[in-house]
RNA sequence: GGGCCUGUAGCUCAGCAUGGAUAGAGUGCUGGACUUCUAAUCCAGUGGUCAAGGGAUCGAAGCCCUUCGGGCCCGCCA
């Protein structure tokens, strides 16, 4: 809590001030000045008024100005009036360096309370278990994780889930390929299980359907095997999928991101939990038996500025569409809970994973939310539409579930082309069916042989063990920070050769200020002492430094409000930037005079921690050498 | 035909929710700084009709309307 007293100070005494010279009140902004040059802080209030007072803004700033004057308070060294008409403020530094430099010292550092310990499902990643990772659904991991790792540390209940599509058509598909389609289920050796049925045996399968229409029988008939769970194919299946989603969940484990609950599909249909929910929207004339048209024996769900969309087919057999909607109903808690819960396995961080089971020998847990967040990309918009009106409508609460969309990623033209399809230099859309992608473990890979040799480079007497995880925890900020950084509305498109840099607007480049606080702090001949008052820091380059690492809290509210992740990579960035020119122009260790050399260190320390806790927001780790 | 997203420097993007000071980064290109607290860095220069047009406003990249360009979605498939 640092910039925020100096903000909350200057509006609560323009407020006052305002009021005594019977000013109407206006909602006025207090915010970062724009440039330098115009002081630290900045109003609009002037602006507002103008109209109503019927004087121009200078004037007023003027006037305000002269009244702050009188008293300036603890955090606020002047006030000036701008010709342009704003009301600028220069902060007392002695007092926000204390209270910054002291506060960003203590381990909690940052933490806001904005969920109340509000219980809250955040779900994401959710791929179906026939195939490896690939980029296009690493950004859907990573924004699901880091958006869970920011609401938790604006003090929400957060319970993550990844939905296990264990009884669809990809599914059968891969099934196919090894019942009937020649497919051995080991694959060739070297080869991860996953990557093995995605980039050989479903690519194959789908392929083999164009020219034999028998296989394409035989997967209507394995994905009813499926549903109903019973048959020897169904058991089959349910070892396969279970050795593709351990191998995706170590591409997960390696990417940093652990969850609370794997929730199987194949569960969700024979809870009969769809029964439930189906009377229930029969009651609330959510859903209309249609009698006419074509829909005509359907039930459908009512559409007013679109087509309306079909639940029940005119045969009985509900649409996929009916297996989401209780699964939402689900996570929302408003369904008695058919589930037990098993432990899956004790992840990374100590976090237990556990996995929903209809038998009655797990335990009885609690993954749902009062307020429930689903990451998928946006192409599943309209169908998201209608769960989140139905789930309105059931709640009676408008935001209770939220879609957190965001566009998908592209593959470059030039990417396409060593993948092998021309394109003639315009991007394209991944598909996993026809094997043009590129897989998540083939990018950490390749990232990391990058990384490894850079960092033997550099310290050519570190050990095998430490170089290798640190260019693990290079590669993977990399891969992070580039998911993460853009907006959510915005389509990254994936070029293989641009992702390899390491420079500029980085992850890496964030990741080395860390390494370079850290190697200061490690050179240092003593501790940073804190029981000092901070009066020698005077240089731009200290003084931005301790205003950067104070706006952390402000950011973390900012991004945990507004559900922005790139909120959080855009502060970290930011912090780096600062730093970096802070090391390029002032000297810590060899500065001139020992208190001096101590209060440097001191915002070292603070910069260096503050990072590694933004840094642990966005899942990317902060290593002590690079 | 309808719906959602998008257009800012050569390229990739911030800024837009909540209008206000000379529109910012990265990258590219040009030049400069390493016997160092690690150059995965820093400094300087270069580069913009904020897609176009109109409207409301004292004031628009931002708000409203129209047009144009790009992407995605719209099955009794999942």
């Amino acid at each position: 809590m640092t910039l925020r007293l100096l903000f909350d100070e200057i509006r609560s005494s323009l407020k006052q001030i305002s009021d005594e010279l019977n000013y109407p009140q206006v909602d006025f902004e207090v915010s970062e000045a724009s440039r330098s040059e115009f002081g630290d802080v900045s109003c609009n209030i002037t602006f507002l008024l103008a109209k109503n007072l019927k004087k121009r803004p200078f004037e007023i700033a003027e006037i305000i100005s002269k009244e702050y004057r009188k008293n300036t308070g603890k955090f606020v060294k002047e006030v000036t009036a701008h010709p342009s008409g704003y009301v600028n403020f220069v902060a007392n530094f002695v007092e926000l360096n204390n209270s910054t430099i002291k506060s960003a010292a203590q381990k909690k550092y940052g933490d806001i309370n904005v969920g109340k310990n509000l219980k809250i499902v955040v779900e994401h990643t959710s791929v179906n278990p026939n195939k490896a990772l690939h980029v296009g659904h690493v950004r859907n991991i990573i924004i699901g994780d880091t958006i869970s790792r920011i609401l938790h540390k604006a003090q929400y209940d957060v319970r993550v889930l990844n939905y296990v599509d264990d009884s669809g058509l990809q599914v059968a598909d891969i099934i196919v390929g090894f019942k009937y389609g020649g497919f051995s289920p080991e694959p060739p050796k070297d080869q991860k299980f996953d990557h093995y049925c995605g980039d050989v045996v479903y690519v194959n399968v789908t392929e083999k359907y164009e020219t034999d229409p028998n296989l394409v029988e035989k997967r209507t008939q394995v994905l009813k095997e499926l549903e109903e769970g019973t048959s020897e194919i169904a058991k089959f299946a349910n070892e396969i999928t279970r050795k593709v989603l351990d191998e995706q969940l170590k591409t997960c484990c390696r990417l940093g991101v652990t969850y609370d609950c794997l929730n199987f599909e194949s569960q969700i249909v024979r809870s009969n939990l769809w029964k439930t929910v189906f009377e229930k929207m029969k009651l609330m004339g959510i859903v209309y038996l249609e009698k006419e048209g074509k829909n005509e024996g359907c039930w459908v769900i009512k559409s007013a500025d679109e087509e309306d969309k079909v639940l029940v087919r005119s045969n009985g057999v509900a649409t996929y569409i009916a297996k989401d909607i209780p699964y939402a109903a689900w996570k929302l808690g408003m369904l008695e809970d058919p589930f037990y819960y098993k432990k899956y396995a004790e992840q990374i961080n100590g976090r237990v994973l556990w996995e929903t089971t209809l038998e009655k020998t797990g335990n009885k847990l609690d993954f749902t939310g009062e307020k429930v967040i689903t990451v998928i990309d946006s192409r599943q918009s309209r169908l998201q539409k209608i769960i989140t009106k139905i789930m309105s409508d059931f709640k009676s609460q408008a935001e209770a579930y939220f879609h957190l969309g965001y566009e998908s990623v592209t593959l470059s033209g030039k990417t396409a082309k060593t993948l092998g399809v021309d394109t003639v230099g315009k991007q394209m859309q991944m598909s996993g069916r026809k094997g043009i992608y590129v897989n998540a473990d083939y990018i950490l890979d390749i990232l990391g042989v990058k990384t490894y040799e850079e960092a033997k480079k550099r310290n050519p007497e570190l050990d095998e063990l430490s170089l290798v995880e640190i260019s693990e925890q290079v590669a993977v900020g990399a891969l992070r920070y580039a998911m993460i950084k853009q907006d959510l509305d915005k389509k990254i498109t994936f070029d293989l050769t641009e992702s390899l840099s390491l420079e500029g607007d980085t992850g890496p480049y964030i990741q080395y200020a860390y390494a370079r606080a850290a190697r200061i702090l490690e050179k240092a001949e003593d501790e940073p002492q804190f029981d000092v008052s901070f009066t020698d820091l005077v240089t731009k380059y200290e003084l931005n430094l301790v205003k950067a690492i104070g706006k952390f809290d402000i950011q973390i509210e900012d991004a945990a409000k507004n559900l922005s992740p790139k909120i959080i990579a855009r502060y970290c960035y930011d912090l780096a930037v600062t730093f970096n020119a802070f090391y390029e122009h002032v000297k810590v260790l060899t500065a001139e005079h020992k208190s001096l050399i101590n209060e440097r260190l001191c915002i070292v320390y603070c910069f260096k921690e503050t990072l590694a806790k933004a840094l642990d927001l966005l899942g990317i780790s902060s290593p002590f050498r690079m």
